[in-house]
DNA sequence: GCCTTCTTGTGAAAGCCATCACATATTCTA
DNA sequence: TAGAATATGTGATGGCTTTCACAAGAAGGC
């Protein structure tokens, strides 16, 4: 039954069996059992096989699932089966990590823009792309037709740089500013703060 | 009633009351209803009072909480009222990043200690410490009774790379390889893949 | 001092999520 | 070919989490 409302916790694990998914492929399976994936993850197989059949019967009984087939299935109802252009706000030290990241091809994201505010750093080359003022974020991510950000700049400035982004119609946005930004509904936010993770782990030492 | 065993869920809810708390300090409130911290982080009042009284009763009838004090408990219950010491390995783009992030030592954690397998870096100096070999991991984590590390490793070396940290006592792992690692229990692992978040929301684009 | 307003802490209710357990189908072995 | 083993998809169950609603306490105005 392919359309009922998929909770949200269920689509925030979908990119984790994709990503094992690959890994599996990798290591020249064809087929996988739930209790296998789950074993990877330290998931319960009942959960892969509930959390699947909200989108389709994807298995086939006493063999498991197809993972090539499997992992399509799940880049298509992730909408990662082509390549997004995302924009890059932020240019310091994590934003050239971010920029030079090799990993996000792959996965179906490609950083096409990069912006600073800096006068020092505009006009630079950061893996390959020139460093954009943003006071040119309007103009250049409404010609890419930017749906994705990634936003690396210092907490002061992350409220202001994720408003003219969404008035740029930016859909989705990667925050590693340790602060709590505030989006109109229908906008996507999703939040990296190392010390928040790290703090989260600290109650139980 | 202070001791009862607290969910999980909401003992990751903590860090971010933690740090709105702050920032509200700095803007100079001294008393905050649940009211208002819930609108700044996008949670319900009722929430944020039924979480906090896991711990105890923090706030006073007709005003709130004292931003102060109940930062000061927050941080109490989270353990970060000290200073953790904390060992990242893999000085790659993003271990480099990491490395000089100063934002770690205000929320009770400091980098002390740096490693990396390429002996090109080995010796040199990344935010004021030494990289270390890998090699010798084992030695000086158990010298500077490191509990806590951050793993910045490619995602092949990474499962091996946990491997030896637990063997040295670390009993709390922030992961950035995108990969899932394997540690036994009573050790914790947070995972953060950027791949991973923005997939969990192209869904819904 | 008194009344109004505000806010907490919490038992109860509602809603959400994970697990269980099994009918059903396929694969494997001999 | 038959029987054992394996594995999915799913209704039912139980448990966990959030929200509701209110008693009780505190603050402010006059």
């Amino acid at each position: 039954m392919p359309v009922d409302k998929v909770p949200d916790i269920v689509v925030g694990r979908l990119p984790l069996y994709l990503r094992t998914l690959n890994y599996l492929l990798e290591e020249g399976y064809e087929m996988v059992s739930s209790h296998e994936l789950g074993r990877r993850l330290g998931i319960s197989p009942a959960q892969i096989r509930k959390d699947l059949s909200h989108f389709g019967e994807f298995g086939k009984q006493g063999a498991g699932y197809d993972v090539k087939y499997l992992s399509t299935q799940l880049k298509h109802i992730l909408h990662v089966d082509g390549v997004w252009p995302v924009a890059l706000v932020g240019c310091g030290a994590l934003g050239h990590a971010l920029a030079n990241y090799n990993g996000f091809v792959t996965k179906g994201f490609e950083i096409v823009l990069i912006f600073d505010n800096d006068p020092a750093k505009i006009g630079q080359v950061v893996a390959g792309k020139v460093i954009h003022d943003v006071a040119d974020m309007p103009r250049l991510i409404c010609e890419y037709g930017i749906r994705i950000a990634i936003v690396a700049v210092p907490s002061s400035a992350a409220q202001a740089t994720v408003d003219v982004l969404v008035r740029c119609q930016v859909r989705a946005i990667l925050n590693y500013a340790p602060i709590n930004i505030s989006v109109p509904p229908g906008v996507q936010v999703q939040n990296i703060d190392p010390s928040v993770h790290l703090q989260r782990m600290t109650y139980y030492l």
